[in-house]
DNA sequence: CTGAAAGCGCTTACAG
DNA sequence: CTGAAAGCGCTTACAG
């Protein structure tokens, strides 16, 4: 291991002050072109490597963000989305000079509403929270003096800023699309208590059916899942209708599964749509037709958000919805 | 936003000099229990948050450590493998109070011998590369003047210390498993000059040829894939062995369908094991008789590892392997 | 038990 | 164009 080198070292070797050294090696004004190159050349040769800390013990910044997820979003199929947009948050953040680190938020901790350790102990200038919070813990948040981006969810008293999927339009399309098919009697599967997503889907699909002024039948929304997220079984009507729109891909993967069991087929038999775009769309038989998250259009909005934020004085965004696409595959059948 | 608490506020609101209160604060000796208590209560009140910095600028440690996943395994199947491991290594590191800074090793980065920003800012004390690094980077890695351990691979000039699964052992024993269900014919499906770790699960394979006294044939040896790492199809000999021990789960998945495609039976015509224990391990029909890689308890003696180094002066510890276990399903038939 | 002094490596504002 | 001084928030060694 080779000794340390500081500005100093490097300002005794030419015979210039540490002051002109910082300036030369930050491209600033005030150093002559030529000892410019001259310090740029010995540093390299003495193997300098800039010490962000002491520029962070000056201004007060740590240069990294907290990447928060919680723990239930750190497994299962919400794991490979999270991950790769963990990644491209990290490689996003590199852009502006930043560094992610990333905490697992764990079941306890949220529970007992504690903050991260890195918040107190200032390693971060900000935080991405990714994964829905309980509403307690969202209140906890909100005392943080920092500035915080929600992703992939948002406050509902939105104070504070969050980057989103259109979940609203995304499931709004998508029944379009289903009625454009010429089904009239279109399902809903998600429980509307459970999680802003799941009913912001939820009123996408009616706002489609207000539209086509077809008249929004109780039966037809089918529970998928208790309060706290865990699934039940299906209770299918009497009488179903044509289509489903399922609140994400999982759920209708399931529910092929089921229509399969009870001996009918998709889409011969019923037409179902998913949300999401995610592994279960594509291990479905037949694949699922479903909405598309652009997970890399909400990373970089997230990302730039946080930026923003820190070097501007924490505005006010508000909430940004990224708009997904439908991606047609064989699970809806062209009905008449 | 409140403004930023410093020891010294504490000290002049109490009127004791801030070595006090970073004495009372740190637990240290000197302090006198009532006055410890008294600054512990205030600090709190004032929303004190210990800056790390701050300590960081002290004595040259950041207390970060840069993880670094090279770009071909941050997708795919290694990904979730990969991502589970990540977040352990975050929650192991905290324990000893560092924190992790994931960085995606770019494959032009890898290509032209880029070290991490991270590392020339100085922004971390050490690092665990996951997953393994061309030959040519390895050669540039050796030059950093930190702790560094390779998580999941090794150097074969074993300069850095590293924790793999114990890929000899694992194949080693699978094949004895197979031999002890009656086979004698066994063929070993992988590219024998692609990976240190596919090479050491061949040579596991005929350890246990050896000691049984069965002659390795070479017409048995089936190649997976190109020397680099691509997939290409099998070339089956004329005379099939009973039974394949198959580098990883992915291509005993692979080599399953291909037995399905032209006829065969598994396990019924032919047994089939892999390694790994991933997802393939479960999605093949039937579930395979696999190596399950006990990833955590990698994990834990890699941040040990790299603590301990970072702590004592980066003695050298070699390589670490951590023994699997194997996974009895339903891809292996006794014979006879 | 308590604290004044020095220093970690940089940058900012100012003077020349 | 160049640099002396002060300061970021803490800790270490030393003196009392």
């Amino acid at each position: 291991m080779k000794k340390n080198v500081t500005m100093k070292d490097i300002a005794d070797q030419i015979g210039v002050s540490s002051v002109t050294v910082s300036k030369a090696l930050n491209d600033k004004d005030g150093v002559s072109d030529k000892l410019k190159d001259k310090i740029k050349r010995l540093a390299d040769e003495m193997g300098y490597r800039y010490n962000t800390m002491a520029k962070s013990m000056k201004n007060g910044m740590s240069y990294n963000i907290g990447i928060i997820i919680p723990e239930r979003f750190s497994g299962g199929i919400s794991q490979s989305v999270y991950f790769r947009a963990y990644q491209r948050i990290t490689t996003a953040l590199e852009d502006y000079g930043y560094y992610g680190i990333m905490n697992i938020l764990s079941n306890e901790d949220e529970e007992a509403l504690n903050l991260p350790k890195i918040y107190q102990e200032k390693k971060v200038d900000g935080f991405i929270f990714l994964g829905q919070l309980t509403s307690e813990y969202i209140k906890v948040v909100k005392e943080i003096d920092m500035p915080i981006v929600f992703l992939d969810f948002y406050d509902e008293h939105d104070e504070i800023d969050s980057v989103i999927t259109d979940n609203f339009y995304g499931a709004y399309d998508i029944t379009n699309y289903l009625i454009a098919q010429g089904h009239q009697e279109i399902g809903y599967v998600g429980n509307l208590y459970s999680t802003s997503s799941i009913q912001d889907r939820f009123l996408g699909y009616y706002k489609s059916l207000l539209e086509h002024q077809i008249k929004l039948n109780d039966e037809f929304i089918i529970n998928d899942r208790d309060e706290k997220g865990k699934f039940i079984e299906f209770n299918l009507p009497e009488k179903l209708p044509t289509a489903f729109v399922c609140n994400c891909d999982q759920v209708a993967h399931e529910l092929v599964n089921k229509l399969n069991d009870i001996g009918y087929r998709v889409p011969e038999d019923f037409s179902v749509v998913g949300f999401d775009n995610d592994i279960y769309a594509t291990i479905t038989n037949p694949q699922l037709t479903t909405v598309d998250v652009d997970v890399d259009e909400m990373v970089k909005q997230a990302v730039r958000l946080i930026v923003r934020k820190i070097q501007g004085k924490n505005k006010r965004y508000g909430r940004t919805s990224v708009k997904g696409n439908i991606i047609k595959r064989n699970s809806v059948k062209k009905l008449g």
